[in-house]
DNA sequence: ATCTGGCATGTAGCATGCTGCATGTCAACG
DNA sequence: CGTTGACATGCAGCATGCTACATGCCAGAT
C-alpha cells in the first residue's frame, strides 16, 4: 500500500515539525495527492468501500486531515461518502469522459483562437519548450510526466487567453478524467501521436492565425476524448456509445 | 448576527439530537449556507478577518464545521485562508465578474441551442412556470426568490442540453457571482427586465428554432453580465474597465 | 428450516485539547 | 525620538475522544 508516504506525527498531539515533503503545505493537500496517485495507480478501485480510520492508518496521520482530504474529493466528484458506511471511489463512466471533452471543446477552442490574436514570442518558446518535454516523457513512455507538460502546454495558452477563470475550470476538467486507472493501452503509440497534435497548434498561434488555431486545438482535443472514450469504455467493457462520441463532435 | 440559527448541541460532546432544520443533513452544510446568506446580506464584509474559532462562537457549534464549510467554500474561491491569521471574505472585482459571464457565455448559448433542437412540452411548460414565477418575484421585489426561479428556468433548459458536467460548471459559475452585496440598485426595474429577457428564449425553444434560442441566450446573458459588471464597478467605485465589457461580449 | 431480535463491529460526524506560528504591543535600549 | 526584541494574543491545523447510526451476525424462537 501507500503507507508511510506522509511523514510521521509525533506520538501524542502537535503540529508535525518535518518539513513538507511534497511542497505542499498542508497534511490535508498531500493526502489528496496521496490518494490521487492511488486512484490512478489502481492502489484504490472504484466501487469498493473504504473508510477514514483506515486510511489515516494506513497513511500515518489522523484522521482529520484524511477526512477533509476525501471530502474535498468527494466535492470534486471523485469519491462519494455513504453515511456510516464508509466512502466509494466513483467509477468514471464513458458518459462523464464525453461530456469533459466536450465542455473542453466548448472552452479550449475559442480561447485558443482569443491567444493566438496576441502570439507573444515568449509564450511561443515557453510552450515548445513544454511540447519538446512532451515528447522526451513519450519517449520515455513516462505518462505521468507527459501528462504534467500536456497540462503545460494548454495552461500557457489558455492564459494568454485572459481569463483565469476560465484556466481554472479547465484545470478541474482535467482532473475528472485523470482518475482513469492507470492505462494500460498502447500507451507509447498513443502518446506520441498526442503530442504531435500539437505541432500545429504550436504553429497556428506562432503564425497568429485564430482560425487555424481553432481548427488545431478542435481536432486536438476531439481527438484526445475519442481515444480516453475508447479506453474507458474498454474497461469497462462494453461499447462506446454513439451518443457519447456524439457528443464530443456535437461543438 | 447570525447567531443560534444553527441548533443548539448539547452541553458537551455528542451528536446534536436535533432533526436537520434545513433539510441539509449536516452541520457543515447548514454553515455552508448560513455563510453564504450572511455575505450575501453584507453581514460578512469582503476584505475583514475573521476566524473560524468567533464564527464558530456566533454560530454555536464547534469548530470543526465551520472550518470544513470555509474550507469548501475557500476551495470555491468565496473566502481566502491565510496561515494563522484567520479567513478573508474575497472582493468580487469587476474582472472576475466579466470572467465568468464570458464563460457563460461559451456554455450556456451551445447548450441553448442544442436543447432547443429536443423542445418537449412538459420542459416548455415547467420554464413557463419558472418565468413566472420570476415575474411574481420581481413584483414584489424579493431577489432571492427571484434568483432562485431565474437559476431553475435556466438549469431547465441546461438539464435538457443533456451534459450533467455542463449544469454543474454553470452552477458553481453562478454561484461564484451570487456572492455581491445585496444589490441596492433600483432593481425593481432591472428584476422584471430580467425577466423579460426571458420570454423570446422560451418562444424560440417552444418553435424548435435552435438558433433564435441561442441569440436570445446570448442578448440576455450578456445584458445580465453587464447589468452585474455594472453594479459591481459602482460598488468599488471605479469605472467599468472597457476590456472587461469587451471579454463579456469576445464570443 | 426459517424468521427475528439483540448485540458486536465499524463508520461518519461533531467536540475539543494541543502546538507551532504570525502578528501586535510595549518596554528597554540606542 | 527611533529601534529592537521579548512577550501576549489569537489563529489554523492536527490529534483524538465521543455519539448516533447502519449493517452483519448469530442465537434463540417459531
Amino acid at each position: 500500500m501507500f503507507g508511510a508516504r506522509v511523514p510521521r506525527h509525533r506520538s501524542s498531539s502537535g503540529r508535525c515539525p518535518v518539513l513538507a515533503v511534497d511542497g505542499a503545505s498542508s497534511l490535508t493537500e498531500q493526502v489528496i495527492e496521496s490518494v490521487r496517485e492511488a486512484i490512478h495507480s489502481g492502489e484504490l478501485r472504484p466501487g469498493e468501500l473504504y473508510s477514514v480510520y483506515r486510511l489515516a492508518a494506513q497513511l500515518n496521520v489522523s484522521r482529520t486531515p484524511v477526512r477533509e482530504a476525501m471530502l474535498r474529493l468527494a466535492e470534486a466528484g471523485m469519491v462519494r461518502f455513504e453515511r456510516s458506511r464508509g466512502f466509494r471511489v466513483l467509477r468514471r463512466d464513458p458518459r462523464e469522459i464525453a461530456e469533459v471533452f466536450h465542455l473542453r471543446l466548448l472552452l479550449e477552442v475559442p480561447a485558443a483562437r482569443i491567444a493566438a490574436g496576441r502570439a507573444d514570442p515568449a509564450l511561443v518558446e515557453a510552450m515548445r519548450a513544454e511540447l519538446d518535454a512532451m515528447r522526451a516523457a513519450a519517449g520515455d513512455h513516462d505518462e505521468p510526466r507527459f501528462m504534467r507538460h500536456d497540462r503545460a502546454f494548454h495552461e500557457l495558452l489558455l492564459t494568454a487567453g485572459a481569463n483565469r477563470k476560465l484556466v481554472s475550470v479547465v484545470g478541474n476538467l482535467r482532473d475528472a478524467t485523470m482518475t482513469l486507472g492507470a492505462s494500460t493501452l498502447d500507451r507509447s503509440r498513443a502518446l506520441a501521436d498526442i503530442a504531435a497534435e500539437h505541432e500545429p497548434i504550436l504553429t497556428a498561434v506562432e503564425a497568429g492565425d485564430a482560425d487555424a488555431t481553432g481548427r488545431a486545438m478542435r481536432s486536438h482535443i476531439a481527438h484526445t476524448g475519442e481515444l480516453l472514450l475508447a479506453q474507458a469504455t474498454a474497461e469497462n467493457g462494453v461499447a462506446a456509445a454513439p451518443e457519447d462520441v456524439d457528443l464530443i463532435h456535437s461543438t
